[in-house]
This record gives structure tokens, C-alpha cells and sequence, in this order.
DNA sequence: GATGAATGAGGATTCATTCAT
DNA sequence: CATGAATGAATCCTCATTCAT
């Protein structure tokens, strides 16, 4: 009749925390329930109060990811200012959004092994195609997709050996990416 | 001293090629010993004459890989072109190696899990920031890491999704990339 | 002293009731205490009130079964009425009782897997062998056992399948028992 | 290369054997595959290469029983001879063959509570039907539903109490049964 | 060499029971 | 009394690896 105590969505949160520190650790395939329920302080079976399964847990870990993600392009899409500015600011709002939660960046890992990242991808090369055609006619998907290959490639080396500086690359990503795409004499 | 039917090492190549198009087509943490035996059409049990252990497998297609990609980073690197058709040689050669085999590049997904794209992918960041030095002072391996950011998170995209046009990005790489870099006034 | 909102042994009933009907839902193996708490209406802890554990229900359901059988043999038993009447006594009392509490009858299932009919089942016999006896010497025990399964098999098959009309079989039971049983030329 | 020594069929038959065994001695639902396993003297996972589960162990145990109460009925009902012969040797055969084998008539209550006996009675009254209907006008299904109960019912008792002397009670069964079916004056 | 049956450690999931609130 | 979150033992099933033939 009291109250519970516990706020289930908030441990909920704690649980899928711990798990995503584990994924980080050691990769999905790798992560036993064992170690999500060790790493948050609880027995195993209590995890399954939270999660359905183990791919439940796997896939909340992308919805947060991805949702980062989107908030990010949908923030530079809706942006008024001009291109090159929104550009600049989809580049730099990506790269700090993930350097600031490496654990749930290396998840990218095992997330691009999956379907998830399709649509988000397709959404994010459309976007940034739209952005750059206001720049110079005849920049389009091609140009796009390069430039969301620098952002996410730049990722990608830093997931691979956590010394490549993420964070101080937003910078020549964009002098290389504006530059390349600067109208042509 | 008559030779057997079948030739060890081809053998071992069959198995490895039947093992990478499984990899390919489930990822290898969903890939069975019984899978790649079935691929290649013989016994489970024979699968361990020729390899050690199912991560041999996965080591052995990484091997191949990397051997691959090491090929295009030294003959760029060796070539005495002018630095910047060496720089596209590398870049249209990597993307062309990877195109080429789809299978073997889609273990990609699971070599980046684990330490064994580090070194390589330094050396490649390394090679370039060489490569660039030579076009402009100033260039260096923040710009290395972006090019070669551009390259992998292109063939990225293309693992995410099979609709991304993968051969025909050399060129828009190319562009961004060389404009990027450009002398400025 | 002022009576608690419900009475103990009220709510015992209840959660009985309500784990019968569970138990004929699903059967006992697949029955959880989850299921019994929610159709009794209450948290799953509380069952534990009132009963010891999970066997403990299927006990109590046991020996609500077996009560009520207990008082048909013994009503059957100690009448003063002939003993072709008390035979049909027997007869229609069981499968009355058994019609019309389907799902206490549905434990039967589970029943017959435990050690706890065989002493009914035996007392049920000898009650009958003795009715029988008097009916003409000679039948006894075999006979007495094929009256009894008679009885138990139409109940058994309804319970296979309730297209089997149950209700309306004490009759041919009767015919065929007390001609089966008639004396001989 | 050289061809297997063991007979796959006949391996599958031990383990089904070995798991008939385990069902009698505990019911299916306290039946592990361990104790199969055991039983069989073979390891837990390699029972998993003849089954596909648990519950696929349960219904090749029912298959095996089921068809050879099929059989029973069939070659009954296929007889030319008279109806009361018939009639015997199907009650005959019945018992026997459960009687024969104790162990596979004890997964009968477990087989009760599944859905597979429905059918297989529905056609044994029908078939007993068919068969009584010859002996006397007005005989039919709800009779059939006696006479297959007084059989089934018999067996009942015998799995609840194995001092049911089962085998000797075809003879009592058939008195019953002939005499309360005999033509009335 | 080749086979594939056998093994058994490993790990996901379930659920009866407990107990702090 | 009632609750329901937490526990962890129990058990199914998978599959890499071994080895007798």
C-alpha cells in the first residue's frame, strides 16, 4: 500500500546506463546479462523487471543513441541561418554529441551491424544534401554522402584507437568538407 | 609423393572464402562452424584441420583484408606520381579494393570491434599526412584523419546501406577532398 | 477486535477458487503464482498469506476435490436404501458433483499425476465391491473396479473433450453397470 | 568417410525409450532433459541432435502411444468378425497393449491433459458406435462412451494405483459390458 | 585426411519465494 | 495486512571443439 519507492523508469535508466558501459567495454556479442546486472548493482534476474531480453536492452541502447543523433539533424535542418552556418553547425553538433558519450558511441559499433542505422543514415545524407545544393547548384547526395563519411569516418578512427582527438576534429572536418565544396572559380 | 587431390593451402582458401560469405551475410558473431562448413561444402570437423579455432577463421579473413588494404597504402606511398595523384591513387584504390569485395568488406563491421584495424589505420593516417604535407605546409594528420575519415565513412555508408553507390564515390571524395586542401589565396 | 475488512478464511477461499480456476485454464504445471494472483485480484505476495507455496494451492484444491467425493461415497455408503439404489446413488452423485464444478474437475488431471487418489480411488472400490456384493455373490473387487473406472472413464473423456455430455451419461452408465451386473439364468 | 556405426533411427529410439522411462517414474513436468540424458547414459546436448526439445520428446512419446492405440482400433473395427468378438478383442487388445507397456501407459496422464486424445477417443466411441449398434438397436454413442470409459477408467486406476491388477481385468470389463448390452426381455 | 556424433561448458530466461516498505 | 521489487536457483538450449572410426 506505500508507495514504492523506486522510480521504475529512473532504474530502468541506471539498468540500460550500466548495460551501455558494458556494451562499451566489451562489445554486444561479448556482454553477458551477468555483467549489465553486476555493473548495475543488481542480480541478473532483475534485469528482466526492466528489459524483455537481452535485444531489448541492445536495442533501447540504439533508440537513445539514434534519438541523440536525430535531435542533432533535425536541429541543423530547422536552423534558419545560412547554409554554410547550419553545415558548420551539423558538423560540430554530431562530433560533440558523440565524443560526449563515448560509451554510447562505441555501440555504434555493434548498432551499424544492424538495420537501425539505415534510414537514420538516408535521413542524414538527404539532409545534408539539401543544406549543401543552397550552396552550389550541383552539390547533392554524392557531395553529401562524403561529407557525412568525413563525420562519421573521423568517428569511426576514434572508436578504433580512442587517441585520434574526436573532439579537436570537428574543426579541420569542416576546412576540409567548406573548402572542398566552395565555389570553383 | 603423388599430391593428394586437393591442395592444403587451396583447401584452406576455399574454406576461408566460404567462411568470409558467411561472415558477409550474418555477421560473425551469428556465424556458425556448421555454417562455413555447409558453405564450403564439407564436414564440420574438417573446418579444424585447416584453421584452429573459429576466431582463427575471423582472424584469417582480417588477415586478408588488411593485407589488402596495406598493399594500396605502400604502393601509394611508394609510387613517385606527384603527391597529389597519390593521394587520389589511394583514395580510388582503397574504395576500389573494397567494392571489389563485398563479402570481405562487410567483415569490416566486426574487424572494427576489435584492435586490429589500429595500427593499420594509423599507418594509413600517417601515409597521408605525409602524402599532404607535400601539397601544403600546415597539412597534417588532423586533415589525414579527415580524409581518411572520408574514405571509410563512405564505404560505411555503403555497408549500412547497399543502395549507396559505393564505386562512384571516388570521384566526389576526390573532389572534396583536393578542393579541401587547395592553396589558399 | 473489530472484524478486519475481510475475513481470512473468506479471502483463503477466494484465492482457492481463483487458483482452481487457473489450474483449469492452464493446468498446474503451466500455472504461475502470477496468474493465480491476478485472477484472485490481489499482488502476488499476498497468496503467500495464505498459502505456504505453490504445491500448497494445488493441495488445497486436492482436498477440496477429494472432500467432496469423500462425501458422495460415504452418503452412498451409509444410506439404508437397497443396494441397487445406493449403486445409483453413487453413480449419479459422482458425476453430478464432478459436472457441476468443471473446473475443480479439470485439477482430476493433475490429480491422477499424484500419489493422493489412490487411497480414494481404493476406498471408492471396496465401498462398491461391498455394494455389489449384495447384488449377487460372486462380483467383488474385478467388477467393482470396472463400475468405478466406468464412472471416472466417462469423466475422463469429457475432460478430453466437453462435447462429451457428461450431464446426460449417468444414465447409460447405470443401464449398462446394473444389466452388466444382473443375475444370471 | 567410413560410415557411421550408429543407427541414427535406432539411437532415436533408445533416447525416446530412456525418456518414456523418466516420464513414468516422475511425469513430464518434473522430467529434466538431464535425467533423460542420464537415463539414455548419453550427454544432456546430445539429445538435442535426435530432438528438438523438451516438448518434441513429449510428443514422440505420445505418437509412439497413440498409434498403437490406433492400431487397436483399427484392426477391431477392420475384423469380420461378429460384433460381440469384436467387441472383446478390442477391449483385449486395449488392455494388453497398455498393459505391455506400463511405462508409456503412464505418459497417458500426461497425454490427457494435451489436446492429442481428443481426437483418438472421439474416433474410439464412434468406432465402439458403430460396433455396439449391430449387437442391439439403440445402442450408440452415449453406450460407446461407457464402454470405451469402463476400459479407459480401468487403465485410470491401474496408473493411480499399480496394484490394480490391470491385466486381469479384461475379463470383468467384457462381463459388464456383453451382459449390460445383452438384448433385454 | 575426412567425417559427424558426442560432449559439456556457457548463457539466456523463468519464476517461486522473500522481505523492506 | 498488503504490496511488488528483488533475488537467484533451476533448467533449457546452443555450439565450439574433440575424437573414434
Amino acid at each position: 500500500m506505500s508507495p514504492k519507492r523506486v522510480d521504475k523508469a529512473a532504474r530502468k535508466q541506471e539498468i540500460l546506463a550500466a548495460a551501455v558501459r558494458v556494451f562499451a567495454r566489451k562489445g554486444f556479442a561479448a556482454s553477458r546479462i551477468d555483467d549489465v546486472a553486476e555493473e548495475a548493482g543488481i542480480a541478473k534476474g532483475s534485469v528482466y523487471l526492466y528489459f524483455d531480453s537481452r535485444d531489448a536492452l541492445l536495442e533501447a541502447a540504439f533508440s537513445q543513441y539514434t534519438a541523440d543523433a536525430d535531435a542533432i539533424v533535425a536541429q541543423a535542418l530547422n536552423s534558419t541561418d545560412p547554409p554554410l552556418e547550419r553545415l558548420a553547425l551539423l558538423v560540430r553538433g554530431t562530433i560533440d554529441v558523440i565524443a560526449g558519450a563515448p560509451d554510447l558511441a562505441r555501440t555504434l559499433l555493434d548498432l551499424w551491424a544492424t538495420d537501425h542505422m539505415r534510414p537514420a543514415y538516408k535521413a542524414y545524407r538527404e539532409a545534408v544534401a539539401e543544406l549543401i545544393a543552397q550552396i552550389r547548384p550541383g552539390l547533392g547526395l554524392p557531395h553529401a554522402t562524403v561529407i557525412v563519411g568525413a563525420i562519421e569516418g573521423v568517428v569511426l578512427q576514434w572508436l578504433v584507437d580512442p587517441e585520434v582527438p574526436i573532439a579537436d576534429l570537428a574543426g579541420p572536418v569542416l576546412e576540409v568538407v567548406v573548402e572542398g565544396l566552395r565555389e570553383r572559380a
